[in-house]
DNA sequence: TGTACATCAGTGAACGCGCGTTCACTGATGTAC
DNA sequence: TGTACATCAGTGAACGCGCGTTCACTGATGTAC
């Protein structure tokens, strides 16, 4: 480690501030949604005038997308560790379910509605491909059929999307399946769809991960 | 038909002109989605001031309400009118993704990103109910073992839902299913987040209706 | 059929607000010799 | 260790914008007798 590697107090003190205008940003995501988010009212919170921030992010937008990469971050993150610490497939879906309910604003950011126009930053899709590596890891270790179904058939000659990761079909059906069973369970509780009708949803939740694990869909 | 029935020239007018402020503001919406909606803005594409919008509509938040409220109503009536047709589980399956597919927007603004502290308006409830006893129409034509599962045993005695709809456990189960798995893919593949993947959203659609109807979980 | 009155659609000016962003500047902190 | 200079954080004023909404008013349309 040499000196040019250790932070003078300067570059401290900036990475301080930068991180605190982005713990405000959360703050007002979760209060009032992403669209509302504003560069004055963080300052104000902070003590600072509105142009000070200028100095830490070069625009609105450039924040935002920096939020946006860091909950894609956040969430391989929290499946990988999940991983590493011997999770099963049940293990990341509970993973997944406990980030999701941390922070349901932050879940939104990156599967709530999109503003047609904006373009997410390039950076997401191999982040989104990191974690579609450590559901496969996990299906991988399940027995399956291969081909059981014209969707395996489907995927068998479709799948850019999981690398040359060398998971059978089954495996990657149900990698899917996994993504998009539990995230519809998810946004729907989330967006709070189910408040009123009675059922658990951690229950509905539970019922979508043993009916991937059966392994019979 | 009385003449009191009979709407005046007036009333006629009126209900034009609330139509064609709708109409923009679906517009507005597809382009750039329901937080940039402005009634200026909507005003100034018909050719009137702004301040004569609320001859029509008390307020902005108004607007958002009936527009949420049609939305609803629009699908509800898709899948009654799908059921009415004869369609079983499959053809409400297509009839939700027609619907969606048909304006992305308009299902976002149901089922996407909730704002914080906006409370959706009490009618959505009894729509949605409607809906889900269309669902449990169709599930429970569908043969099914009872209490197949745990979560069918919780069911049971959390039906909140399903009012007094007559429809065994596994069919109950089943209609969520319909409803989370096949939310699950519709709100990733509007979102984009299947672009670049690879595999035709279509087909996992397709495939997820397979596994509902092969009525083991 | 004609007149007197009420209803109501729409206008233009105005209010107050908050936003993102630019700019010229001050003052403190760090760097080089 | 001390001085001269460069770097950089932060300020306050300002710009231009669009928003929702209120208000007093005009002028056209409908209603009652």
């Amino acid at each position: 480690m040499t000196v040019s590697d250790r932070k003078t107090p300067r570059e401290r003190y900036r990475a301080e501030v930068r991180a605190e205008i982005k713990e405000r940003a959360w703050g007002q995501i979760a209060g009032a949604g992403a669209s509302a988010l504003s560069l004055n009212a963080i300052a104000k919170q902070i003590g600072m005038s509105g142009p000070a921030l200028y100095r830490y992010y070069a625009s609105r937008d450039e924040l935002i997308t920096e939020l946006i990469k860091d909950a894609y971050r956040s969430l391989a993150d929290a499946l990988r560790a999940a991983a590493a610490g011997g999770a099963d497939v049940a293990g990341l879906a509970r993973a997944l379910r406990d980030w999701a309910l941390q922070d349901p604003q932050r879940y939104f950011l990156i599967y709530g509605t999109p503003v047609p126009g904006y373009h997410a930053p390039e950076e997401t899709t191999g982040i989104t491909s990191e974690m579609m590596a450590t559901l496969l890891d996990a299906f991988m270790a399940l027995p399956g059929d291969s081909l059981a179904t014209p969707f395996d058939a489907h995927l068998q000659d479709h799948r850019d999307w999981a690398g040359n990761h060398p998971a059978h079909p089954a495996a990657l059906h149900r990698t899917l399946a996994f993504w998009t069973r539990l995230h519809g369970v998810l946004s729907l509780e989330l967006a709070g769809h189910f408040t009123g009708m009675g059922f658990d949803p951690g229950q509905l939740f539970a019922a979508e991960v043993d009916a991937l694990l059966a392994h019979r869909d």
